[in-house]
RNA sequence: GGUUUCGUGGCCGAGUGGCUAGGCAGCGGUCUGCAAAACCGUGUACAGCGGUUCGACUCCGCUCGAAACCUCCA
């Protein structure tokens, strides 16, 4: 659908700052700019990595279907996350490097390289721009010097700190997450460089290397790295602009990552920079966040292959997608194999239907009486029906991007589907064309679903399914179970299904 | 301890001041050579205790329980 008139919907987004759904309305329409906290490559991607790239590849879909002209900017860190436990404040892609005898570099290109495999395998689409930390520390350090510039930095023995207590003397830190200074001044745990801040709550800019640190760049305070907040303040307003409109992550970026940022663009630019904070909820399993310290991970190709000791089975990437998206992103999602199992088949159900739809015979005219041909009976509720079925759709994405319930009306469009293949109800040629039109636009386009059969193979696979079948039908009709039954069988080992109905066979992939 | 959020039927998971979420599983039925699929029917679920209200699962308070963040994590 092309559509700068979808732009009259009326979308309203869920904005942490406010922790109030808020009209979206863009600061120069139709261009809109979306930056989100990508991954730190220094691990393979595991089902919490799968969720904010999902939930924003949903918003960037929706964006782009309703018209926008939208540059989506996701980072990749390759440097700067200082590991608290180990000496020297050690950078994290440094201590694998060390471990396996590789350049950091080498490290960082292998994960990345696994990230982007694993994201376009669950159909999230590449964003606009994915910049690097390590290619932006020019930008980095320019940021640092402004913030010392305008006096709410200090340098110690080569390092910079932000100093958040002069900060909060004008400006609010704290105000994203609900923080209070007085609280983070004595809650903060003691950390190493703790001696070179002024305050507990004071966090790094830029640190100093030692000596064997081998991710290091020089600046005007000596050699070092830059601090983990910065990155994402440099890059976004690099490619965004000072002021732009959506800032995503993960709930547990809140604090201090987006906090830190606030405060680093009002200090820097001399104005906040995010006017829409998004945050996606956590996975959870046994109901603790999956998380890299925790060690109770699963990554994506463990899913994909089945290979992890709490999977029963293999979980395709669209189940996967089709499970996260089941939940709203701003609830948190337990994993269980019983609830990927129902994900399964509920989405099997969903595309099932889908075929269905294609194959749907278009209703017959009845017979002429008086030379015209009767019109075929419209729905029982009326012509309305499929359209309050699209209606509920944009509804639910407008009220900040309901997943849920998109997937809810598209089963009632299944069953409506269904109902019309086993003839109890009668679709007009319209109200099929709708239909189509809405698991075209929302299945596939907006909730990114994709049908993982078909390529290059289809059409052969086609006539030969449907030769099987004609002989199949030929033993059916002489009541040949044994041969009938036999095909039936082998084709299933093939994992594909076939279903007799009374029009005939047909057949399904899993 | 503080901040933020949450507690919905066997499981997952929406939502709302009075009207069916949905999926999976179960049960009964229809269809079918058998099977699968599909369709129809089927569940007085909203942590507990108070309060506001004609009426609360939905608003307010308290209690209990859980999570995230306060240290790298999506």
């Amino acid at each position: 659908m092309n559509s700068t008139e979808n732009m009259d919907h009326q979308l309203y987004i869920h904005n942490t700052a406010s922790r109030k759904k808020e009209l979206f309305e863009p600061i120069s329409p139709p261009f809109t700019g979306m930056y989100v906290c990508g991954p730190t490559v220094y691990g393979d991607p595991h089902l919490g990595h799968a969720r904010p790239a999902i939930t924003f590849d949903l918003v960037y879909r929706y964006l782009l279907h309703l018209g926008y002209k939208v540059r989506y900017v996701r980072n990749i860190t390759d440097v700067g996350h200082l590991v608290a436990d180990l000496d020297e404040g050690e950078d994290k892609i440094a201590v694998r490097a060390r471990l396996e005898q590789l350049e950091p570099m080498e490290i960082a290109q292998y994960y990345a390289d696994r990230y982007f495999i694993y994201m376009d395998s669950l159909n999230v689409k590449r964003p606009s721009i994915e910049p690097r930390a390590s290619g932006h520390i020019i930008e980095q350090i320019l940021m640092v010097q402004k913030i010392l510039d305008a006096g709410y930095a200090y340098e110690v023995n080569g390092s910079v700190y932000f100093d958040v207590e002069k900060y909060s003397r004008t400006y609010e830190y704290g105000k994203l997450s609900g923080r209070v200074l007085e609280d983070l001044m004595s809650n903060t745990r003691s950390l190493e460089g703790q001696d070179e801040k002024r305050n507990a709550a004071d966090f790094a800019l830029w640190k100093n290397a030692q000596p064997e640190h081998i991710m290091r760049w020089p600046s005007p305070w000596g050699d070092g790295f830059p601090g983990w907040h910065l990155e994402c303040s440099a890059m976004s307003t690099k490619y965004l602009g000072d002021y732009f409109d959506i800032h995503g992550g993960g709930m547990d970026l809140l604090f201090p990552h987006h906090e830190s940022e606030i405060a680093q663009c009002q200090a820097a630019i001399g104005h906040e920079s995010v006017k829409y904070w998004l945050h996606n909820n956590m996975v959870t399993i046994n109901g603790q966040k999956m998380g890299k310290s925790l060690g109770n991970f699963i990554t994506l190709e463990e899913f994909f292959t089945g290979t992890h000791a709490s999977l029963k089975q293999a979980y395709s990437p669209m189940t996967i997608r089709f499970f996260i998206l089941q939940a709203h992103y701003r609830s948190t999602l337990d994993f269980s194999n019983e609830a990927l199992q129902a994900a399964e088949k509920g989405l099997k159900k969903l595309l099932a239907g889908y075929e269905t739809l294609g194959r749907l015979p278009l209703p017959l005219p009845l017979p002429k009486q008086g030379g015209e041909a009767s019109p075929p009976t419209p729905l029982p509720g009326g012509e309305g029906r499929i359209c309050d079925l699209r209606d509920a759709c944009y509804s639910a994405m407008n009220d900040d991007f309901n997943s849920p319930m998109v997937i809810a009306a598209l089963f009632e469009g299944v069953r409506i589907i269904n109902s019309a293949a086993d003839k109890t109800e009668i679709l007009t040629e319209a109200e099929t064309e709708m239909l189509k039109e809405i698991f075209d636009t929302f299945l596939f386009e907006i909730l990114g679903i994709k049908n993982e059969k078909g390529g290059d193979n289809q059409g052969v696979l086609d006539g030969l399914m449907q030769l099987i079948l004609a002989i199949r039908q030929k033993s059916r009709e002489t009541k040949d179970w044994g041969t009938s039954d036999q095909i039936r069988d082998a084709l299933q080992k093939l994992h594909i299904t076939v279903k007799d109905g009374k029009e005939g066979s047909s057949w399904g992939t899993e």
